[in-house]
RNA sequence: GACCCCGUAGCUCAGCUGGACUAGAGCAAGUGCCUUCUAAGCACUAGGUCGCAGGUUCGAAUCCUGCCGGGGUCGCCA
């Protein structure tokens, strides 16, 4: 039950009615009408822009149409008041019958409570990580690995048909160079002292099992082959490790992504020369040179000829190069290819998480999609996570990136795993820079918001948990009008909420905001739990009122399911124990 | 030079995609209370010209323009 889309529904149905009395002939359009909990729970329980937004269409003030509209609302079954304030808002009191409505309709949905068909089966690929796969995963890739796989999880459960995909960037010069670090690492493994890593090579030592692997399966047999002939194998041999190592990583956060997608294989199969030919019988490429970067112009800069993609005709900054002047396919040219890839696979929403430092790619991601499919077919949305920078108890974690020497995501997930780490990433907006303290997040008190909300789900447990101790098991039916307290309705309002905040999360691809809610309701649980202090009577369990006990142990199992099915979301365990 | 993100209470941040008289939390500060159905406290008070200036609108923290300040990015690299 989504209170707020049904009532949405209500409102717009009197709006309608209300037209037709007044013999509006025009259609209506009544997409910007709104049906939200008012900020102030003095005001109601629903309030509505209706006469605000209408008001034109029907040649009235927005006062006189919403007395028409409150009219007709006021006649609701589930209406016990309407109120018409400020400029034209109509606000809704709904009896209080209403709430054992919603938390019987919660708990007969349970785990589903929340979900939703708005994406209405589309298909929408998330892309996320996609780090170069030449070595572990560092804290740089968390907050974006975080950040996409709860995307796509919220939009899952909002009824999108959702793949999370890896791009492996295995085609470029620098896996050779990843091969090559390899190589000095199997010569090592064979005995022989390599000295110092020469600058330029991957310096890891997370490359040394993969120099003993090369040992282990290949002998000496590479040793003195020429280039060539060895580097090859090393290179596979060495991204299918690297590969192995990151889906480790990934996994120690439980992301587990569908399609780890190879550049290597757009080359391969054609794709990318395809794809060219495509643009090309478009009349969208030509030969031509670009203007140097505006400022510090490089001092090496040469004016060259090469193919060009015409991207400024959808929007982008500059032409984009597909060939480079020597002929070889540019990174850009597997970048469209991919797009036509998704595109052809079915994708109507291609998402993609990147970190800040590739704003620039935004209007090219887009451009490419117009090119290949027209303006409305296919939406891409970019989300950029900003920098997340590491603090231990105050003091900046500071690190060197010579010599390989960074803080990984496996460190940072080992220290205070996995929940805290992804509730964490998922505090914040995802363009907002982070901190993120080792200390603090760890913390069992009420400021480590990870901690609070985890809490809040064990209390329920728990609570319920004693419930049976004492015998009182919740029937199927429980007399819910038995909570009459203002910090219980309170509660159930805002457990009420939850459906219509996770599809508004969904459509602005926001997971933050259910992490932000999540701290709301664990606030007015533990609040109202703390009543109980004061006023033995608003106990979760009272002993001489087993109809009361029973609709109170079902109201946790309420808010347990939506705590549970909020963090889920998130991809953060529901503690029952703490 | 261009583009992107950020600028809201002393600090850290929300603000539901333009709404309401009183812009919200948490921390820190001040005052009082408490030792518990699960302990890692609770309640109240105080605190803001929403970076600045214009504009659109019945209505702007939210949209547009221009500034100011902070961060980031910008060639055939990947």
């Amino acid at each position: 039950m989504n209170l707020f889309a049904e009532f949405l529904q209500v409102i717009r149905g009197a709006v309608t009615d209300v037209a037709a009395a007044q013999d509006i002939a025009a259609p209506l359009d009544l997409a910007r009408v709104t049906a939200e909990p008012p900020r102030d729970a003095t005001h109601g329980d629903i309030a509505t822009n209706a006469a605000m937004v209408m008001n034109k269409a029907f040649g009235t003030s927005p006062r006189a149409l919403a007395e028409l509209i409150a009219d007709r609302l006021a006649k609701h079954v589930d209406v016990a008041s309407v109120e018409i304030a400020g400029p034209g808002f109509i606000n809704l009191r709904l009896v209080s019958g209403i709430w054992p409505r919603v938390l019987t309709s919660i708990l007969a949905l349970g785990e589903s409570y929340g979900r939703s068909a708005m994406g209405g089966g589309r298909k929408a690929n998330v892309e996320y990580v996609s780090a170069n796969p030449t070595g572990p995963l560092h804290v740089g890739h968390v907050r974006g690995a975080v950040f996409g796989d709860a995307l796509a999880q919220l939009l899952t459960e909002t009824g999108f048909d959702v793949t999370r995909e890896y791009y492996i960037n295995d085609a470029g010069a620098q896996v050779d160079v990843l091969a090559r670090s390899a190589f000095l690492r199997y010569r090592e493994a064979l005995g022989e002292s390599i000295g110092d890593i020469p600058s330029g090579l991957y310096p890891g030592s997370y490359l040394k099992p993969v120099g003993e692997a090369l040992v282990r399966d290949y002998g000496t047999s590479l040793r003195d082959k020429p280039e060539s002939a060895w580097l090859p194998v090393v290179r596979e041999v060495t991204m299918d490790m690297m590969m192995d190592m990151i889906r480790a990583d990934l996994a120690a956060l439980n992301i587990r992504q569908e399609v780890f997608f190879s550049e290597k294989s757009l080359h391969e199969s054609g794709a990318v020369a395809e794809t060219i030919a495509d643009l090309r019988a478009k009349g969208l490429v030509y030969q031509g040179t670009l203007p140097p970067p505006k400022g510090e112009v490089p001092e090496d800069w040469e004016d060259r000829e090469q193919t060009l993609f015409r991207a400024t005709q959808f929007g982008d900054d500059v032409d984009r190069p597909l060939l480079k002047s020597d002929g070889a396919y540019t990174y850009f040219a597997s970048d469209v290819a991919y797009s036509r890839n998704k595109i052809a696979r079915g994708y109507r929403e291609l998402i993609y998480v990147l970190g800040a430092d590739h704003a620039g790619y935004v209007k090219r991601l887009e451009a490419i999609a117009r090119a290949l499919a027209g303006d409305d077919q296919v939406d891409v949305v970019v989300r950029l996570c900003q920098l997340v920078k590491l603090f231990r108890a105050g003091e900046p974690v500071r690190m060197s990136k010579r010599a390989g020497e960074f803080v990984t995501l496996r460190d940072v997930v080992d220290e205070v795993g996995p929940d805290v780490v992804r509730f964490m990433m998922l505090f914040r907006k995802n363009e907002a820079p982070l901190d993120f303290d080792f200390a603090k997040v760890t913390e069992q008190s009420k400021d480590n918001p990870v901690f609070y909300v985890q809490y809040a789900h064990a209390r329920t447990c728990s609570v319920i948990r004693n419930a049976a101790e004492e015998g009182v098991l919740v029937p199927d039916k429980a007399r819910f009008d038995r909570l009459e307290d203002d910090a219980e309705r309170a509660l159930a309002r805002r457990l009420a909420e939850f459906p219509r905040l996770v599809e508004a999360a969904a459509a602005a691809h926001e997971p933050h905001r259910i992490a932000f809610y999540l701290f709301d309701l664990a606030g007015d649980f533990h609040a109202l739990w703390n009543k109980g202090k004061d006023l033995p009577q608003l106990r979760f369990i009272v002993k001489e009122d087993v109809e009361l006990t029973l609709a109170r142990v079902a109201f946790l199992r309420a808010i347990r399911y939506v705590l549970a099915n909020g963090l889920r979301i998130l991809g953060v365990t529901p503690a029952e124990e703490m």
